[in-house]
DNA sequence: TAAGATAATATGCATGCACATATTAACGTG
DNA sequence: CACGTTAATATGTGCATGCATATTATCTTA
């Protein structure tokens, strides 16, 4: 059975794509029920209603129940980021990974994370500041702050062997997260530890998880000059 | 019928992630077959597959015919971008929007993208330079590449009233594109356009987009100073 | 006529079953 | 014992059916 024929959910879904492309339905215009398409395919409902599930989760078509489904009007630019581990991004580029801990200790959260990192007040996180490099170039220089309460055994582990990053994915796995990419100017310190000139501009990563409702660790990433996040749409 | 009862496809997806949260399931561990966790749940295979199917969408676990299904061993950090239609992304921030043209001409296609965007050789292409503006404040810089051949009404349009972003969208959908995102320095012109000092990093974003094997256009934007790019994971 | 109750309808989902397909394990055979 | 063949098995998918649920259209009733 061929992906284009008609039978399979896939195939289906790629006829649906076509006619969508092909502006056969247009945007905003509502496309016939999935029983119709079931006749006309001569396929059981249950097989249309896989591939416009699919289509909606994509984005490229909006579903209400009795409304019925419509082309999406703004088919939303939906992107799929992969954040790698940066010791498997490093490997896979065929470079050497390693990693340098610059600094670890225990403090009181800095005040500009209080807002977004709720930690019981007054009590100490631990602190890393990691360089990555790759084939002893700096590739990423990073920031964390590591809640114990819920990842109380980290006080104890000294991260000079496996990064905090995996060590966490691995131990204390988190159920949701906020996520921002944004620019930052080497300033001192950084354009020291990236090897870059001062005031470069880097690419910088944030990122903040939970489990449930307990903060795990804050990580900002700030990558050397030249770096590129890319995803396929 | 409550998320958490068992008997419906999310109430199973979230007691899966619970035992995968709570480490019952180590990462890298197999767990039950779809027939033996069916008959745990009441429910039919079927319905346990739904659940299993959304998992490993999201990462959560690998799948494989006859091998089983198994914890993922790194958790995907995966997430999903949206990349909002700019003029969308100011109104829900509740500003007013406005996009001036700053050039719009046809020329051949610079050399630096004839690896990335192939068009025949030799045609010319539609180029525009837009600044968008949130309350009158600049928000965004935006150098464009329109493919003639894959959107030939874009000749005879002016894009002054609407952006050329929001037409294609609606005129020329794509197939598929590559989406990049990385740090630029403010330099002469990026910095009277986006009223920054000179030298001040900046957020920008690339994309190419396809229509089959046709490309269609390359956009090059340029956010002002402090825009920070968020999802949740 | 406006507001509220009711019916109609499209999608959402669960079930039981059958068969397809990929992958691994077991088995022969030279 | 190496290698190719075959069988076993877990997931992938399709179908017919029935009921659930959200939303809209229609029909009351004050």
């Amino acid at each position: 059975m061929s992906l284009s024929d008609t039978n399979s959910w896939k195939g289906i879904r790629t006829e649906l794509l076509r006619r969508i492309h092909d502006r056969i339905w247009q945007p905003g215009e509502q496309i016939p029920h999935e029983a119709d398409l079931a006749e006309e395919f001569g396929c059981a409902r249950t097989t249309v209603n896989r591939a416009l599930r699919d289509l909606a989760q994509s984005g490229l078509v909006v579903r209400k129940r009795r409304a019925g489904t419509r082309v999406a009007l703004n088919p939303p630019q939906r992107a799929t980021l992969t954040i790698p581990i940066i010791r498997e991004e490093i490997e896979a580029l065929g470079h050497t990974y390693r990693h340098s801990l610059l600094e670890r200790d225990l403090r009181p959260l800095p005040p500009v994370l209080h807002g977004a990192f709720q930690v019981t007040l007054g009590a100490d996180v631990l602190f890393l500041k990691t360089l990555h490099f790759a084939d002893d170039r700096p590739y990423a220089y990073e920031e964390r702050y590591i809640n114990l309460e819920a990842a109380p055994e980290a006080r104890d582990l000294a991260f000079d062997r496996i990064s905090a990053n995996e060590w966490l994915v691995h131990n204390a796995p988190y159920t949701h997260g906020d996520l921002s990419f944004f620019a930052v100017n080497a300033g001192d310190n950084l354009s020291r530890q990236l090897d870059a000139a001062e005031g470069t501009a880097l690419f910088a990563m944030e990122r903040i998880t939970w489990s449930a409702d307990l903060p795990i660790t804050h990580v900002r990433l700030i990558f050397a000059p030249g770096y590129r996040m890319r995803t396929e749409i």
